[in-house]
DNA sequence: CTTTGCATTAACAAAATTGTTAGACATAAT
DNA sequence: ATTATGTCTAACAATTTTGTTAATGCAAAG
C-alpha cells in the first residue's frame, strides 16, 4: 500500500537520480552514487530501472514535461491588455526558473548532447508557440500602429525575456562572487532582479 | 624545429582536446576520442599529458585566461562618455561571445562541478572588477544627479548585459527551432541581436 | 657508427563503472 | 504448510575508460 510517510525505494531512487542528473549531467552521474544517496544497494537501482539510460529517460521525460507545462503558463493571459500580459508572463517565467534553478542548464546540456531527444519536446511546443507568437505579434502590431508602443518583433522580445530571467540562475556561481553585497540576501536579490527584468522589457516596448 | 604548416602532435592533441572538452565537458570527454580526433594513438596523449586531468587543466587554464583577458576589454574605454562607453562595452562583449560560443557553457559547467578552480580566476578579476564597477557607478551617479540618465546599480546593469549577450549562444539549440525564419541567416540574426541588446540597455538607462 | 634522447606503437594492466545472477527473505494467497 | 510473488543483497561478470610499459624507430650529437 502507498504510504506518504515512507516513500518507496523506487521513489527514493528517482529523487536521488533527479538531483544527481540535474547537478552532474548524464556523464557525470554515477549509478552507485545515486543508489547510495537513495540509501539502497546499486543492484536495487538496476532492479527497478534496469539501466542508467532508462533511469535517465524517466528524469528527462518528467523534466521536459515540466518545461512544456511551464511554457503554457508563461505566455500570459490573452484577455489582459498587452502590457499587463507581458509583465505577468515575465513574472511567471521568472518565478518558474527561480523554483527550478537547475533546470535550464540541465535542459540545455541535454539538448546539446542529445539533440534527437529534443524533437519530442520541440514538436509539442512548436505549434502552440507559433500560435501564441502570432497572436501576440498581431496585438503588438495593432498597438504600434496606434502609436501606443514600439513596433517590435515578438521573437526578439521572447529571447530577451528568456535571457534576462534565465541567465542569472544558470551563471549564478560565476557572477555571485563578483557582486559583493548585492546577492547576499537571496530573496531580496531575486525580488529586485525580477522587478528589474520587467522594467527593462517595459522600457523597451514603451513609446518614447 | 617549429613548423607552421605541420603542427606538432602535442598541438594536434591540444586542439582536439579543446573541442572535445568544450562540447562534451570533462565527464563526457574521452581520451581515446581526443586521441583519434587528433590522429594519434591514445598512448601518445598520455605520453605528452600523463593524465586526462592534466590535459584538462591545460585547456581550463587557457580558457580562463581568455575569459579574464576579455573582461578587461569589455569594461570599455574610460575616456569615452558613459553612454558611448557602455554601448561599446556591450558590443565588445557580444562579439567576444559570438567568437567563443562554446565558452560560456563550458566555464559555467566547470565552475559548478569544480568551484575550487574558479577561485584562481575570481581572484584575478575581483579587484579589477570592483574598481571598474566603482568608477562606472560614480560616473552614472553624477550623470543621474544631473538628471541626464536614470539612476541605476551598475551591477544590475552588468548582469543584464551578460544575460542578453550570453544566453542566446548558450541556449541556441533550444531556441533556434522555435524561431522560424528569424535565425536562419546566422550573420544577419547576430547583427540584429547585437543591436537589440544595445537598444535594450540604452533604453533602460535613458531618462524618460 | 655509436650513443643519446625523444617520439611512437602495440600490447598490457588497472581502475572505475555498469550490469547480472542466484539465492535469501518476507508476505500474502491457496 | 506450501506456493507464489515481488523485494532485496552479496558476490560476481562485463564493459569501458584510463593509464603504463617494454620495445622500436629515428634523428642529431659526439
Amino acid at each position: 500500500m502507498e504510504n506518504k510517510e515512507q516513500p518507496s525505494k523506487e521513489q527514493l531512487i528517482l529523487a536521488a537520480a533527479e538531483y544527481e542528473f540535474l547537478t552532474k549531467g548524464y556523464d557525470g552521474a554515477r549509478t552507485t552514487s545515486i543508489a547510495s544517496a537513495a540509501g539502497v544497494t546499486h543492484a536495487m537501482l538496476h532492479y527497478y530501472f534496469r539501466t542508467k539510460e532508462q533511469l535517465f529517460e524517466r528524469i528527462v521525460d518528467e523534466k521536459f514535461r515540466t518545461v512544456s507545462h511551464a511554457m503554457f503558463n508563461i505566455m500570459g493571459d490573452p484577455s489582459l491588455p498587452i502590457m499587463e500580459r507581458i509583465k505577468c508572463g515575465i513574472e511567471t517565467h521568472f518565478d518558474f526558473i527561480a523554483q527550478n534553478p537547475l533546470l535550464p542548464r540541465f535542459v540545455i546540456n541535454e539538448i546539446i548532447t542529445r539533440p534527437e531527444r529534443y524533437e519530442v519536446l520541440h514538436k509539442r511546443l512548436e505549434s502552440f508557440v507559433k500560435n501564441v507568437f502570432k497572436s501576440l505579434q498581431d496585438e503588438i502590431d495593432q498597438e504600434a500602429a496606434l502609436g501606443k508602443i514600439e513596433k517590435i518583433d515578438i521573437k526578439m522580445l521572447f529571447i530577451s525575456i528568456m535571457s534576462l530571467n534565465t541567465f542569472t540562475f544558470v551563471a549564478y556561481p560565476f557572477i555571485e562572487p563578483l557582486m559583493g553585497e548585492l546577492m547576499v540576501d537571496r530573496e531580496q536579490f531575486l525580488s529586485s532582479r525580477k522587478a528589474e527584468n520587467v522594467e527593462i522589457i517595459i522600457r523597451r516596448i514603451k513609446k518614447q
